[in-house]
DNA sequence: TGAATCGTAAACATCC
DNA sequence: AGGATGTTTACGATTC
């Protein structure tokens, strides 16, 4: 009988469909966010948006882009611990990135007041001129103040669009790990989660906003993420909502005929050019000056702007300008700046936009805070429930589990990485936006939407670290607590958890009812179907060669060979340039980079290898020099700038976890620092001189397992020819003699000269 | 597109 | 006989 797709309630992350590790594009983020919106627009009696039919999928949708952002119901507790296991945004960075969006918003309103006072005096400046009686050089002097007041307010406006762009791609971002595939899009709508129970200002209110900002026009939401909206929400399964559409409401920025503004850098400020040109004197020169002066500051800003990002620019993207509720193709950036300038000048319709994008970012906020709130009672509550009965007190147990609940959700471990995107950068648009796309936007929209699926040991990564180190190293323990209480799926392969349990064990031999009581005490998601992961564990035992059936004199014990895992691990090396290269996502299967490296890689942004808490536990000499032999060929890893991005900038992210696989294990896990385990799986292939001590205190003189037990008898195992260059595999047979030890250390330099 | 890998299911054998 | 253990095959899904 085969299972259907979908339908084992075992693995539910495993069968659910498709989730290519894709990332995923910025137009179905904004197809989500738009269908998120529309979900949340249309529980509003009021929105003015609800139409009769608008369940018809194909109706186009009226809602802004940005007003579809501020749909932070759609963080379902299980995306939260999506979002969090995956790393696509850790507690901390969670944390700073609320407190950033807080202190931008206080300046944000700090300007908007002050703008206002700019507004009303110039107002009364204009009536004043009007006044016969009133002397011109006075007017001059305080026209001039104005008009100094003005630009400098302008260029802190521009700084707030760019930080209001920054906001914007976060939110983006968000959106996209709220947009995760799964129950996600239909439980939106949750009647408990609406907006307004959560804020000043509700969905109608923004949305209203909106529409006042707007002031009309029309414009057709063309831009690519419509159409992909269009074109995909047919199979989105549970999204079923309409795709977003044609035009509606939005915040036309075609429309020419807008206010006069008198913010644009370019075209002065009419009131004050005006006054300037009708004065006609010093005064105004003066001014001009100064505005050309100013000019040319925006100017170079905006081309400094231009080459520190590229080309690319925080509101531009795609050919599309990416102001909140604009979809403006613009051809190129020349063009883009141009409408930038033009459309979106200080005015009252964008700062009015500023305000709404303030609520919307205030708005998730308080839902995420909400949402995480939840997510810490559900762990508190998973982590009340008596489920381990069988869980013995292992030297990793004595992490107290309490910190699980406290760690996991909000609380940011200590381990957990310290993105370079945290309020500490400054808030200068120069240099915090590149780091939002590339970090953040970039990075983590396209990962966080690529769902922990079978082989998502490769990518995801536990909460806040992974690997085996888990289970050893205090450190990781917040790792440990999730999966030893949390329902989920260990993100690394059976053949991965199993070696783990084995070295795991005092002896590196378990019996198989041993195994199985790993996997039970450590995972709470194999307390249950039993039959299935058992069975797996055995079809995976005898499967691979890694694993050695031992005749004790307690009957038959499973031990691990390393240099079958050193094997297979060189061969898919060897096999493929490619792999050195993407290691963290090819290689393996359950590793990922430990806390500690994490954080350094966050924090320095490369120097893992001379960072200790990467190093840790003893893997310091050796793990230093072995893993530059084999990661450190491709800095790309090291420093995280490799394409698939550190900081989940691919599914394969560093973060994402790698493995150390069994089968598959990957250098990574050298750099996992971790322990016993990783330290023979690791040092194993990248040195054979190296001793094998472990975290446990075991030195293993030889290397595997094997070598060090009374061996009687041994599995079967195929002494296929093909053995012949892994003596190893038969050491299992029985005695452990000096030219084994030989042959493996001849084998491992050999590899090692592969790995190199 | 195909190979490799992994997870799952299941049949079968052996042993206790 | 029944359960545990171990082996093997098959297939679907995923990734490269």
């Amino acid at each position: 009988m085969r299972r259907t797709p979908g339908s084992d309630p075992h693995c539910p992350n495993t069968m659910s469909k498709p989730s290519r590790m894709y990332p995923i594009p910025m137009s179905w983020l904004r197809l989500q966010a738009l269908q998120a919106a529309r979900q949340l627009l249309l529980q509003q009696p009021g929105s003015g948006l609800k139409s009769p039919k608008s369940h018809d999928k194909h109706r186009p949708l009226q809602v802004p882009v940005s007003v579809a952002m501020m749909s932070p119901q759609v963080i379902t507790p299980q995306q939260m611990q999506q979002i969090l296991q995956q790393q696509v945004l850790s507690p901390q960075q969670l944390q700073a990135l609320l407190q950033q969006q807080q202190a931008v918003m206080l300046q944000q309103q700090h300007l908007q007041e002050f703008y206002k006072k700019q507004q009303e005096q110039l107002h009364l400046q204009l009536l004043q001129q009007q006044h016969p009686g009133k002397q011109a050089k006075e007017q001059q002097q305080q026209q001039q103040q104005l008009a100094a007041q003005q630009l400098v307010f302008q260029q802190q406006l521009l700084q707030m669009q760019q930080l209001q762009q920054q906001q914007h791609l976060l939110n983006m971002q968000r959106q996209g790990l709220l947009s995760l595939p799964g129950p996600a899009p239909g439980q939106a709508a949750l009647p408990g989660q609406t907006l307004p129970q959560q804020a000043g200002l509700s969905p109608a209110e923004l949305q209203q906003l909106w529409k006042d900002v707007t002031g009309g026009g029309s414009h057709t939401m063309e831009d690519n993420g419509i159409k992909h909206s269009n074109s995909g929400n047919g199979g989105n399964g549970g999204n079923g909502g309409g795709g977003g559409g044609g035009g509606g409401l939005d915040l036309t920025t075609n429309n020419s005929s807008s206010t006069t503004s008198s913010s644009n850098p370019a075209k002065a400020s009419p009131p004050i050019s005006h006054h300037s040109i009708a004065n006609g004197q010093s005064p105004a020169l003066n001014h001009r000056r100064e505005r050309e002066r100013e000019r040319e500051r925006e100017r170079e800003r905006e081309s400094s702007l231009h080459e520190e990002s590229g080309g690319t620019h925080p509101l531009y993207g795609h050919g599309v300008c990416k102001w909140p509720g604009c979809e403006n193709i613009c051809e190129d950036f020349g063009q883009f700046l141009k409408h930038l300038n033009s459309e979106h000048a200080l005015d009252d319709r964008s700062t009015a936009q500023c305000r709404v994008q303030m609520q919307v970012v205030q708005q998730l906020e308080i839902q995420l805070s909400k949402e995480r709130e939840r997510l810490q009672a559900m762990m508190a509550h998973l982590h009340m429930r008596p489920s381990e009965p069988k869980s013995s007190p292992k030297p990793l147990n004595l992490v107290s589990s309490v910190t699980m609940s406290k760690n996991l959700p909000s609380a940011s471990p200590p381990n957990l990485p310290q993105t370079p995107t945290t309020p500490t950068a400054p808030i200068t648009p120069m240099a915090a936006m590149p780091q939002v796309p590339s970090v953040l936007g970039g990075a983590n929209v396209p990962s966080m939407g690529a769902m922990r699926r079978r082989h998502s040991d490769k990518y995801s990564m536990p909460l806040s670290s992974g690997g085996d180190t888990v289970f050893i190293f205090p450190e990781i323990a917040p790792n440990y607590e999730f999966y030893k209480n949390a329902d989920v799926r260990p993100p690394f392969t059976y053949a991965t958890l199993i070696r783990q349990a084995i070295m795991d064990s005092a002896d590196m031999q378990l019996t198989l009812n041993e195994i199985y009581s790993w996997f039970t005490r450590t995972f709470a998601y194999f307390r249950r179907n039993a039959a299935t992961w058992k069975n797996a564990v055995r079809h995976n035992l005898s499967l691979h060669k890694c694993f050695v059936r031992v005749e004790n004199v307690k009957g038959a014990v499973w031990t691990v060979d390393e240099m079958e895992y050193q094997k297979r691990r060189s061969q898919k090396i060897t096999g493929s340039p490619s792999l050195v290269k993407n290691l963290p996502s090819s290689l393996g299967y359950g590793t990922a980079l430990n806390a500690s490296l994490q954080a350094a890689l966050a924090e320095t942004s490369l120097p893992l290898l001379g960072t200790p808490g990467l190093m840790n536990s003893g893997s310091t000499g050796p793990m230093g020099g072995s893993c530059h032999g084999l990661l450190g060929g491709d800095p790309s890893i090291l420093t995280g700038l490799s394409p698939p991005g550190l900081l989940g900038g691919s599914p394969t992210g560093m973060l994402g976890g790698s493995p150390h696989g069994l089968l598959g294990c990957s250098p990574p896990c050298t750099l996992s620092g971790s322990p016993p385990t990783l330290m023979h799986s690791a040092h194993d292939g990248y040195n054979g001189s190296l001793d094998h001590l472990d975290t446990n205190g075991h030195g293993s003189p030889g290397y595997s397992p094997p070598v060090h037990m009374p061996p009687i008898h041994v599995k079967e195992e195929p002494l296929n020819m093909d053995e012949d260059d892994c003596p190893m595999s038969l050491v299992t047979t029985a005695n452990h003699s000096p030219e084994l030890d030989d042959d493996r250390e001849l084998e491992e330099g050999n590899l090692s000269e592969d790995l190199e």
